[in-house]
Parts: C-alpha cells; sequence; structure tokens
DNA sequence: GCCAATTCAGGACATATGTCCTTTCCCAAT
DNA sequence: ATTGGGAAAGGACATATGTCCTGAATTGGC
C-alpha cells in the first residue's frame, strides 16, 4: 500500500460518486487515497480494522479461510463499494481478507475520524446503510443459492455473470485474471468437481475451452440451466428509499 | 395479525429496548403493535412490504422457497430483532417469508411514516445500521460455514446453538417447537440425511432420541466436532461503534 | 531449442448427500 | 377396541462432490 499524495485526484473521485455529502468538510482534511498492486492484502481476517476504505478503482477479491485452510471466495468486488464497514459499525476484527486482483486505489478514513465527525452525520449514515443493506441482499441470495442449487447450476449462473452479453464471451476477460480456482473457491466446490462440469458443458456445447480459458458458447442453454437464479452483481444503487 | 390496542404496553417496550431516541416523537403516532400466532405469516417472500416490524415478544421463523418448492429456513429470531429493514432501504421487494413460531408481538411503523419523520432522524438510521450488520454478520458466518463444512459439523454446531448449557439439553425446548425437518432446512440438508447423521451421533454416543425429541449427552464431544465453528446467534448488541 | 519446474486436465476411487419407498408407530375419529 | 391417516425412521439405490494421484501441457531460464 502506498498514499497518492494527489488532492486533486480524491476530490475527483468524490465527485465522481457523488461522495460530496457523504464526506463533509470536517471529515475531508482525514480523507487518503491509497494504492495497492495486484496480490496486495488490503486486510487480514481477524486483525483489528483501523481504515474505513472506498473503493473507487480497481477490482478486489474477498475471502475466507477456514483454520484448515480452505479458501472460500465470497465475492469479487468494483467500485463503488464499501471496506471496512461492518466493522466499523460493530467495532468487531475484520471478517474477511481483501485482496487487490487489478490495481487498486481506494479512499481510506480512519475509524476515529468517522466516528468523531461522522457518527450523527446522517449522509454518511445513509450511505453507509446502502451499501450495507446491497451487501446483505447480495449475501443473503448467495447463500440461498448455493444451499439449494448444485454446482452445476451455480457454474452456469457464475458464467453468466462475469462474462459480457456478446455472442461470445469468455471468462477472464478485461484483465479481471479470474482464476478456474478462484472460480471453483467461489462457487464453493474443488477445483476438480469444477473441471468436472466444465467438461460436462463442453460436451453439451454450452462452453468451449481454449487453451485455459473458458468461452461460452450458449447463453440460452447456460440460461435455462440457471433457472432465474443469477448471482447478484452490483447492479448500481437502485431506487433507495432514504 | 390483529392489532393490539394498548400504548401503555407499546410504551413499555419502547422502553424496555431503548427504543424511546430511536422511535421518536413525530414517529409515535404511527407506530401500533401487533399480535400474530403460531403458523401466521407476518410477510411473504416477492411481495411488496409496507411496514417495518420491531420483534418485542416472541419467536420467528426466517425462511426462503426456491421455484422449485424446496425450503430453506435462514434462521430463527428472538427480540430484539427487525423484519422489513432492508427492504425499506433499498426499496425492494419482501426477501424472504417470515412465520409466527410462538405467539409474536411486534412493534410496526409503516414505510412513509419512517420515510418522512425518519430518514434524517440519526438515532434510528443507527439504530438500522446496528441490526443491519448484526444481520450482516451472521449471515455472512453462515454462508462460509454452509459452504465449508459437512452436513455433520453443521449440525454439532446447530445442536450446541440451540440447546442451553445443562448436562442434558434437549432439542425442543421452552415451546419452540423447532421440527426436525426445519432443523433439516436449516442446515440446508435433507430430512433423510439429517436422521443418518443424528443416527450415527446415537452411535457415537453424542445424542440420544427419545421418542422424537433429541437430547444432548455430550456437549464435549459436539463442541471438538464442530471446531470452534458455531452458528452465530444474536449476541445481544455488543459493542458497537456508533 | 532443451530441460526443469510448474500449472492444468482428468482418472480412479471414497465419501457425502439426495430421492424414493417401505415399515412402524402413534393418535384421532368412529 | 378398530381403523385410517399421517408423522417418523430407516433401507436401498442413485447422484453429487471430494481426495489423491498421474500424465500432459505450458512456461521460464539457459
Amino acid at each position: 500500500m502506498k498514499e497518492i499524495q494527489d488532492r486533486e485526484q480524491l476530490k475527483h473521485y468524490l465527485r465522481a460518486f457523488q461522495l460530496e455529502s457523504v464526506f463533509h468538510e470536517p471529515l475531508r482534511p482525514h480523507l487518503s487515497l491509497y494504492g495497492f498492486e495486484p496480490g496486495d492484502l488490503i486486510c487480514t481476517q481477524g486483525q483489528a480494522p483501523e481504515y474505513l476504505y472506498v473503493l473507487v478503482h480497481g477490482k478486489l477479491k474477498i475471502y475466507t479461510t477456514s483454520s484448515e485452510g480452505k479458501t472460500l471466495v465470497l465475492s469479487f468486488k468494483t467500485p463503488l463499494e464499501v471496506i471496512g464497514d461492518v466493522e466499523y459499525v460493530r467495532g468487531t476484527p475484520i471478517l474477511n481478507t481483501v485482496e487487490a486482483v487489478t490495481p487498486v486505489c481506494m479512499i481510506g478514513v480512519q475509524y476515529r475520524w468517522l466516528h468523531n465527525y461522522g457518527k450523527d452525520h446522517a449522509p454518511l449514515l445513509q450511505f453507509l446503510l446502502d451499501i450495507i443493506t446491497q451487501k446483505f441482499y447480495v449475501k443473503s441470495n448467495s447463500l440461498s443459492f448455493n444451499l439449494m442449487y448444485p454446482v452445476e447450476v451455480r457454474l452456469a449462473s457464475y458464467l453468466l455473470s462475469v462474462t459480457s452479453d456478446e455472442s461470445e464471451s469468455r471468462l477472464e476477460e478485461q484483465g479481471s485474471a479470474v482464476s478456474l480456482s478462484d472460480a471453483a473457491n467461489f462457487i464453493g466446490t474443488s477445483y476438480r468437481h469444477l473441471n468436472r462440469v466444465i467438461r460436462q458443458f463442453c460436451i453439451q456445447g454450452l462452453v468451449e475451452r481454449r487453451k485455459g480459458v473458458i468461452v461460452v458458447k450458449d447463453r440460452n442453454g447456460l440460461s435455462s440451466l440457471a433457472g432465474h437464479n443469477i448471482y447478484e452483481h452490483n447492479q448500481g444503487k437502485g431506487e433507495t428509499r432514504l
């Protein structure tokens, strides 16, 4: 992590994401921009958190590791997203490990300033509510989905959610570098089993393998397999009530 | 559902749960008390919500039903808990079905009043944040746990979390009426498989069956099976930062 | 271009879990 | 008491998924 000393850039992001009222005057001096390189850990499961981060550029991977060493990828995040919000509100240790997948830029604020100047600031509270309810919503879907459907269906849904709508879209686009084993950990299965299901999809003509890359051949087929159940992504802010 | 016309009782609950500042003067006239009988549905997945409810007495079951008819029990809730909070903030249809397990009493407020008089009211926002982050936390644990461990471990954890600390505690206490098939749906497995695992636990001397009731015989044994992973319950408000 | 080291795909087998069906047992209505 | 219905437990089998290992493919260094 390195701090980026560029108040102009910071202002730019605040404007671009309409965060000016969220981080009002008293908080401004305590905001900083931080850069992370792919593979950098932003925070680690179990540690005491210190900063609230707002992701404004790049892609993050959120995962948890069991005591036996198994890894479960919980989500991939793109802007606008917040890291450390739940921990801030609850005062608990960091829940999941967060790692930069691409070069990442985040706005960071120390909890103490957030608390001093923000704890009664309605726009900030509303912003946090908005973000956290969205997270809750996504996680809730994810929980039901993972518990109710077999890997086959989850993979179909996953492929639909990470590839774009072109006639032939492949996994691993725009340098997003989602490896197959990450995908397996995300779906909550083993790498081995993922391969098995992919092979089956190949046979059914739904996807194709091309040197380590999966190419979606038949979105409709995948859709009918997945049913209406799609891994929900950050679909923007939607209509919030606040 | 029937409305309970008793302002004194309402005041009593507000005091008991320290909700007086959360629901401040302008909101008070729009609060009502509602009673539900076991089996009553408080709200149904997919509907348009209208009320925010605060559970002040009784026990609720939250579940979701897939289009194929499979049911997944997401949680059981006891006071203090809020229903409809995520939907209120996000303006979305009801996510999960909520059913009374015991006689239930809840404080209800229509969204429109909440919005009119509460959308900038910091104590209310803080309250919602507190509740929702707690929900998020529990759900997050639940997701990882369910995806990472086999039914055996989940059941051990579940038994520990629903039975009290006595030397011999049985499932199905204090009229809580958690049926085995509810338990199966909660753990995310089939009734058949749950039985299989219970049988195995019996053989290992961990639990005993007595006419449809499960009696925990060896908490330590269950603990070592479950590892440190326990289904998190509402462990009170904890230390919140707000 | 060649080799060692690493990643990747898949075979073989074990285990976990689901589905369907049968048996038993309990209770309520007659 | 008799009987029908339905919960509760478990048998038999099919399927889904995990683990371990092997051989092919790929890559980076020389």
